[in-house]
Parts: C-alpha cells; sequence; structure tokens
DNA sequence: CGAAAACTTGACCCAACTCAACGAACGTGG
DNA sequence: CCACGTTCGTTGAGTTGGGTCAAGTTTTCG
C-alpha cells in the first residue's frame, strides 16, 4: 500500500491508530534506537521460559503467531499476528515469556530497546494510552479465542478465524472486501481452533461446497459475507476497530 | 488473614506486590476517590457492549467472573477473579465492554474513578508499571486457558483449573495447602472448561475414585499434589509467581 | 525434475454430549 | 426451626462430532 517507510515510522502510525499522538510524541518514537531483522518461517523470536530479551519487537512485514504446547507435545495457536503488531510488549514488564512466538511466514521485524520503549510507556502520558489501547485489545482478542474454541462447533470456529482475518487483513489493505490469501496451513489452522487438521480439511470444504467461501489455493474468499458471518457468530465488536483505525493519511 | 483494612489498602497492596511503590505512589492511590459496593451472586457488574463507566472496580472480597456468549446462549467463562483482583482495568482504556463481567459469590468491591486511576497509571511510572504487570499475567493466564480449552482433555482440563485455583487461593491465604473452597458449581466449572456439567461431574468422581482429589461439599483437597500437578500438565509459570508475591508486610 | 510438504479422502472409533430421571443440599418464609 | 420449593449434583442409556489411522494426490520449492 505504502511505498516503504522507516520501520519506525510504522510504529508510529500504528500508536497513533491506538491514541492521539502529538509531535514529540511521534518524535521520540522516532529516535527510539533499533535494529530491522529478518526470520524465516518457523523461526523461533521467544521462546518459553526465556528471561525477557533486550528488545521488543513489532512487525514490519510477514505473519507470526504465539504457541503453548502441552505436556503431550500438542500444540495451541494463541494469536496470530500481522503487520504493525507489537509482538512482546508482556517482555517488558514480565521476567520471563510465558509462551512460544514464532514466524507464521518470512517475517520482518524492527526491534527497539526495551528500556527505552518502556521509558516512554510510563513516561509519555499518549504513548502509554497508545500501548494500553493496544494491549487491551489484544487481551480482547484472547479471550474471544477461548469462546471460540471453548463453546462452538468446528464449523463455527473456523468461520469465526476467517472472518477475523478477513477484518485484520482488510483493515491492512492486505487483500480486497472478502478476498485475501490465508497465510496458514490446515494444520496451523487446526492448532489455532483446536481441531486436528483433518477436521479441519473436512469442515473447509464443507463451507465451500454450502457455497459460503471459495478457496484457491491458499487464496479464501467470501461470496457473501453477511451469510458467513452468520455462520461465524462474528461480531468484530472484540477487535475494538472504533480504537484501531489506521490513520487517515 | 489480615484485619480488615481500608479498601484502597488492599490496592495498594495489590499493585505493590507487582512493582516497587515509593511513599508518594502509595499515599497517590490511598488519596483517590472510591466508593465501596457489595453484589449479590451473579448479580452483573459490566455488560458486552456497554460504555465504559466512570468507575474502576477491584474486589476486596468474594469471586467474580468474566464470561462471553455464543449466539446460540452457550456460555463460556473466560476468567476468574478473587480478592485483590482489578475487574475492569479494560475501561480504563477501550470505549465499549467487550465481555460480561458477574459476582461468582457475594461480592465486595471498591470503585475508584476511572480517570483518577488512568491519570496515575499514566504520569507515575511505579504505578504504571505495577499496573502493566497486572494486566499482562492476566492476559498471560488467558493464553492458558484457550490452551487448556483447546488441547487438553476433560480430565486434565479440570484438574489444571483446580490446580490454578489452588495456587492463586493458596497466595491469598484462603484455604491452606493443597484445601480450599471452591466457589463454584459444577456448570460453572463446564462454563469455564467448555464442557457440560454432566461431564465435569463424572470427570470430578473420575479424579475422586482415583484418589487425586478428595471432595467434600464445595471443599477440595488434593492428598499429592505433584501428582495432580502431573495429572493437569500444570506448571505455574503462567501466573508469574514470581512477580506476583504478596507483600512481605 | 524430484523430494518434501501440504492437502484429501475413507473407514472406523471414542470422548464428550444429550436427554431424562432422581436424590441431596440449600435457603426462605411461615 | 421445620416444610417445601429450587438449585445443585448424580447416574444411566444412547448418540455424535470430531479424532485416529492410513493411503493416496496435489502443490511447492530447491
Amino acid at each position: 500500500m505504502s511505498t516503504s517507510q522507516p520501520p519506525l515510522a510504522k510504529l508510529v502510525r500504528k500508536l497513533a491508530s491506538r491514541h492521539r499522538l502529538e509531535e514529540e510524541d511521534r518524535a521520540a518514537i522516532l529516535a527510539l534506537p533499533y535494529v530491522t531483522r529478518t526470520y524465516e518461517p518457523a523461526a523461533y523470536l521467544v521462546r518459553e521460559g526465556e528471561p525477557p530479551r533486550r528488545h521488543c519487537s513489532f512487525i514490519t512485514a510477514g505473519f507470526a503467531f504465539r504457541q503453548k504446547l502441552t505436556i503431550q507435545g500438542t500444540r495451541q495457536i494463541v494469536s496470530i499476528h500481522m503487520d504493525g503488531d507489537i509482538l512482546d510488549l508482556q517482555h517488558l514488564f514480565l521476567k520471563h515469556a510465558d509462551h512460544n512466538v514464532q514466524a507464521l511466514t518470512r517475517l520482518d521485524t524492527a526491534e527497539v530497546e526495551s528500556d527505552a520503549l518502556q521509558a516512554l510507556a510510563l513516561t509519555r502520558p499518549a504513548i502509554g494510552a497508545a500501548m494500553w489501547v493496544d494491549a487491551l485489545i489484544d487481551a480482547s482478542i484472547s479471550r474471544e479465542w477461548v469462546l471460540n474454541v471453548g463453546r462452538r462447533d468446528a464449523r463455527t470456529r473456523i468461520a469465526h478465524l476467517l472472518c477475523e482475518f478477513a477484518v485484520r487483513m482488510g483493515r491492512l489493505g492486505l487483500g480486497t472486501e472478502g478476498r485475501y490469501e490465508l497465510p496458514m496451513t490446515q494444520e496451523q489452522l487446526g492448532d489455532a481452533t483446536g481441531l486436528t487438521s483433518v477436521h479441519v480439511n473436512r469442515t473447509l470444504k464443507s463451507l465451500a461446497a454450502d457455497g459460503l467461501i471459495h478457496r484457491d489455493r491458499r487464496y479464501l474468499s467470501f461470496s457473501d459475507w453477511e451469510k458467513v458471518r452468520a455462520v461465524a457468530d462474528f461480531s468484530g465488536l472484540y477487535l475494538h476497530l472504533d480504537q484501531s483505525l489506521p490513520p487517515a493519511e
């Protein structure tokens, strides 16, 4: 969409979408020391139990996910992140990681010094408020996932995840209305919804057979958003879109 | 445990357990305007979709839970809260509630003015840091619940919840090592674990039959913590106990 | 072009659900 | 403080959504 911009501009944009920032706030963010880094698909950014790294990273391109394992080795993806998302806010304040973070696709990040960012969060009220909004929306999504995985059947669950993706990617200009490239394998979809890949496959086929979605490779399109939304029991409320508008610019 | 103290002292204690507070920080908290309020079991404190109330409440006695409903009316409890927990941090920064909050037992709260608390969070770094730690631990618990509900079988799931309770209540001095009063019906346990009350009942009986737990009314005791913990696939890591020590005092 | 990863499909199975009835505990008012 | 209605817990019988296992097929990518 936008031409390539300095990585920190993306962070400014993200935070400005969460809370009004003054010129000084923007300048303070743009002055943060940072490095950029690229990860291959499946590469680990953070491992459970690790002490915090000295850097806090956010996505400048690609997708990542958070994940936890049971003792038996079954995996649950607990959230998915895309362009502009901050990946380890936790590490700014917690003493060890409670989950794993992995690249989903090839992933570009910018990593800013934790101490510097923490200082901004605590001393510049507008930046602090923006980060609070961001973290609280994350928490809201997590609660919705508990509901999704705990109380919806496979069909609804998958459809719900597809709707969340449609909305979030749409906001970012990745994909257009009702059509986007899903950057996940069916096994990963299963891990995100608490299902097996086999059942994900059958469920996707069933949704397609009912004309709700159309699939071509990993490209997904919805024939009728309202119908899918109804099947998915999806309401965008939990995404707090009114507090995550991409800035006009 | 402690003799009755002014409600805000409880908030100070909670935040001080999350991050070191100076005398000035404590004084600022104690100076917050507040009212106390009592709710009957099942009373709603917050309803999904509501605009934020002007008050932010925390628990001074009793239990509460957060809950979301599917379109079909099935319920998922997404978190449970006890003495000292802050109930609607979200409302400090988000424009509408994304879930319901209900009293689980008879519940005493203190409600402080949102604006005043928000100001403290944004302008007093130590208080801000304490609130960040608190919110991030909440988010960590939510991720663990996604895993619990998404990838564990009924037996493990229930046992895990019982372990979480044991640890959290133990910390608060509610109940002693391996024995506490579970303030939930089996239906509520089901809503918290994504199971039906019938299956919760069978699972509890099976855990008891195997000598892992002992039940008397709603009182629960663990015969062997290590065994239950193993069955539950429980590790306290996600509770970040090293950052939630009750203050020595 | 060839190997590996991802996707499909079928047959069978089982953990958890549903429905239904009954017993135990609780709390509320007379 | 007892009666009785209501909520909560318990149990059985039968069902089913989603899992497992296993064998292809298609896609991807080096």
